[in-house]
DNA sequence: GGTCAATCGTTGACACCTAAACTATTCATG
DNA sequence: CATGAATAGTTTAGGTGTCAACGATTGACC
C-alpha cells in the first residue's frame, strides 16, 4: 500500500476520500474473505462427509444432484454450465461415474457430436440415499442461523448474485 | 435427528412440524446453494483476472497476502493455517513463489525441522501491485449492495462463522 | 453441392488440493 | 540419557479444475 505524498495544502480533502475509500476497501474485502471463509468451511465439512460416508465426492454429488432434477438428462454442455465449471471437466466426472455405472451417456439421434447424460437406476438409487443425508448435514450446519436470517442472507445474496451475473455478462 | 414418534391424536401437529421441517430444509439448502453460486462466481472471476493481468493464481496471491501481514514471516504450519489448506499444499505453492525468487525459506536456528517463509522485497514489490487491483476488483464485485447490506451479511456471517467453527471443535 | 465458421465433446498439459505415509527433529517422561 | 510420542515439513497417489488445441459434426451462405 503506498502512502501517497499528498499537497499539504490539499491534506484535509485527500485524506477523507482516501479514508472513506478505505472504509469501504476494507469492508468489501473483510466481507469476500468471510464469504470465502463460510463457504470453505461448509465444503469442507460436506466433503470429508460425502467421503467418509458415502466413498464419492462432492464433484460426483454435484453432477449428480443436477442429473436427478432433469427428468430427460442432459447435454455435457448443459451439465458444464449449471455445474459452472469447464466442459473438460465434466467429460471427466462423467467418466467415472459411468464406468461406476452410476450415469449413462446417450447418444443423441439428431445430433452426432452430442450425448445425453441420464442416471441409471443404480445411480438414482444411490443418489437419493446420499441427498438425504446431505440435506441434513446442511441443516445442521446453518442450524447456527435462525430461519429469519437465513432468509435474510438469502436475500441479500440473491441482489449480489443478480449484479455478479450482470457484470459477468457487461465484461463479454 | 430423532423424529419422536407422536401421538395420531396430534397428527395435525405433526403434519404441520414436518411442513415447517421441510420448509427448512430446503431453506438451508438453497442458502447453501445460492452461497456457493455467490462464491464462484467471485472467485471465477478474481482467478480469471489474476491469471490474465498478474499472470499469477489466487492461491499464489492468497500466500503472500498472508505473508504480507505477517512482517516476521511464517512457518509452514502456520500459513497452511491461515490458508485452510494442507500442508502439502502450502509445500508446493511455496516451492513456486521461491523458484520465482518471490519468497525464501529462513531456516529456523531453534528448530531445524521449520522454517519461516518470507516476502523477498521482490515478492514485496510484486504483491503491493497485485493487491491494489485485487481490492478494486472486489469493491467493483460487490458494488451490487449498499454499505448497510454488505454489513448485514458481514455480520450475519460472522453468526455463521462462529457456530461452524464451534461445530468443527465438538466433533473433534 | 462446396466452403467455412460455429458448436459438441474430448484430450493434454499443468496447477491445485487432499489424505496418508514418510523423514527428521524435538520434547516429555521415566 | 534413552525411548517413544508428538511435531514440522515433504512426498506420493489420485481426484478436481483450468485453458487451449483438437477432431468431428452441423449449419449457414453462396
Amino acid at each position: 500500500m503506498a502512502e501517497p505524498r499528498v499537497n499539504p495544502l490539499k491534506a484535509a480533502d485527500r485524506s477523507d476520500l482516501e479514508t472513506r475509500m478505505g472504509d469501504h476497501h476494507h469492508q468489501s474485502l473483510k466481507l469476500w474473505l468471510r464469504l470465502l471463509a463460510c463457504t470453505n468451511l461448509i465444503e469442507a465439512d460436506v466433503r470429508g462427509r460425502l467421503r467418509t460416508e458415502f466413498d464419492t465426492t462432492l464433484p460426483r454429488f454435484d453432477l449428480m444432484a443436477q442429473l436427478e432434477r432433469a427428468a430427460d438428462g442432459l447435454k455435457m454442455n448443459a451439465l458444464s454450465q449449471r455445474l459452472m465449471v469447464t466442459g473438460g471437466n465434466v467429460t471427466g466426472i462423467t467418466d467415472q461415474l459411468e464406468s461406476e455405472g452410476l450415469v449413462v451417456r446417450e447418444s443423441d439421434p439428431a445430433d452426432r457430436r452430442a450425448y445425453t447424460v441420464k442416471l441409471t437406476p443404480a445411480g438414482r438409487r444411490t443418489f437419493a440415499r446420499m441427498a438425504a443425508a446431505h440435506e441434513q448435514w446442511v441443516i445442521e450446519l446453518f442450524g447456527g442461523l435462525y430461519a429469519g436470517e437465513k432468509e435474510q442472507v438469502y436475500r441479500l445474496l440473491a441482489k449480489l448474485k443478480v449484479s455478479l451475473e450482470r457484470d459477468q455478462e457487461k465484461r463479454k
